[in-house]
DNA sequence: GTCTATACGCCGATAGAC
DNA sequence: GTCTATCGGCGTATAGAC
């Protein structure tokens, strides 16, 4: 870890190819159905063997995407409760940025909602474990201690608000819900508020 | 197809028993990393020949399991609107069969929330375009017909309804709702209904 | 350093011996 | 019918050519 902040900056172009081919890959045949071969194929490599240049397997390959998602999924909502006192308005941002990444990274999005944990992540935090959930449920604490949220356990308001916005984004994502998306989210906000705004 | 009725009954028992240390073990370490030895093992069988006598292959296995469990949910939720008049009704009765599962068939509903269709189930029907699906959408459509349900999308009321009767589930499961599961199965009910309920 | 060739192990699936 | 032997494919890792 010490090793890649010294080491001279490789070709991260390429490394994030490989990373974009390989989340297309991942979400549309599988983990299991992707082989190296067809990584490079899709990041227009010559060979397998330069993916082990910047990964040390497919694993670590996928890990690393995984990684890099709630990473800035984590940094996005640092950004959010910076930029907003109510917890009302941090909730309504970040359902905001969500159906945002609807259009403009559906991939992270698929591979984030369908990632099997046990199948190639058994060393990754599970989603609900990651900085990136702990910081929802803090802004749920919050507005459970300002009157702005019912006074439920944190993780059973997550369940109701996020249940509602994950499965409806899930639902546009497949194809499902075929409308424009805005339509949805402002359905699916409202909804999701209304089930743990208090009065 | 027409094969399975004529043929001599084979023993279903040692079918069965394949099916279910499959099932424990696709959603303890997932389909990937679950080989047909580990089968085999789980099932106490001497060799994994015996299991290609019940089924074609690994792929083929894990499709039965599927259909078993989501034929299964059809056949319960045609007795429930046989049973109940409501919309309302069934849709109680609906949430009171899958939170009766968590406790009497985790492993099958793990298995229904958690597969991975482009994994291994490629030519079988996702999951919402099931009868099973299918039925439930009905039971929204009559309570729209009614004046008990807002007159929404039916998607759009699956999804909000659903979302959170799906994902409290989840966290039940995976254990990070950790309380009795009948006081979650309450509070999840109340606020799913309240969403789609109209006034 | 970059790429080709190849060996190895695991697993799904098949074939054939008894 | 039961079980052992084996094949082919794939992912991993290594070795070596340029």
């Amino acid at each position: 870890m010490e090793q890649e902040k010294i080491s001279p900056p490789q070709n991260t172009h390429l490394q994030d190819e490989i990373l974009r081919s390989a989340l297309s890959l991942f979400v549309q045949k599988s983990y299991l159905n992707t082989s190296l071969s067809d990584i490079a194929m899709a990041a227009k490599l010559d060979n397998t063997q330069e993916i082990y240049t910047y990964f040390d397997s497919k694993q670590h390959l996928a890990c690393v995407l995984y990684s890099n998602i709630v990473d800035s999924l984590s940094v996005s909502i640092d950004d959010i409760r910076r930029r907003n006192k109510k917890s009302t308005d941090q909730l309504h941002s970040l359902v905001d940025l969500l159906f945002k990444l609807v259009e403009q990274a559906p991939d992270a999005l698929r591979f984030l909602l369908t990632v099997n944990h046990a199948e190639f992540l058994r060393d990754e935090k599970p989603f609900l474990k990651t900085p990136a959930v702990n910081k929802m449920l803090k802004i749920f604490q919050l507005g459970i201690n300002n009157g702005e949220i019912r006074s439920l356990e944190p993780m059973l308001i997550y369940s109701c608000f996020f249940g509602i916005i994950y499965t409806t984004i899930e639902l546009i994502l497949n194809g499902t819900l075929d409308k424009k998306s805005e339509l949805y989210q402002s359905q699916a906000w409202i909804a999701a508020w209304n089930t743990i705004a208090k009065k």
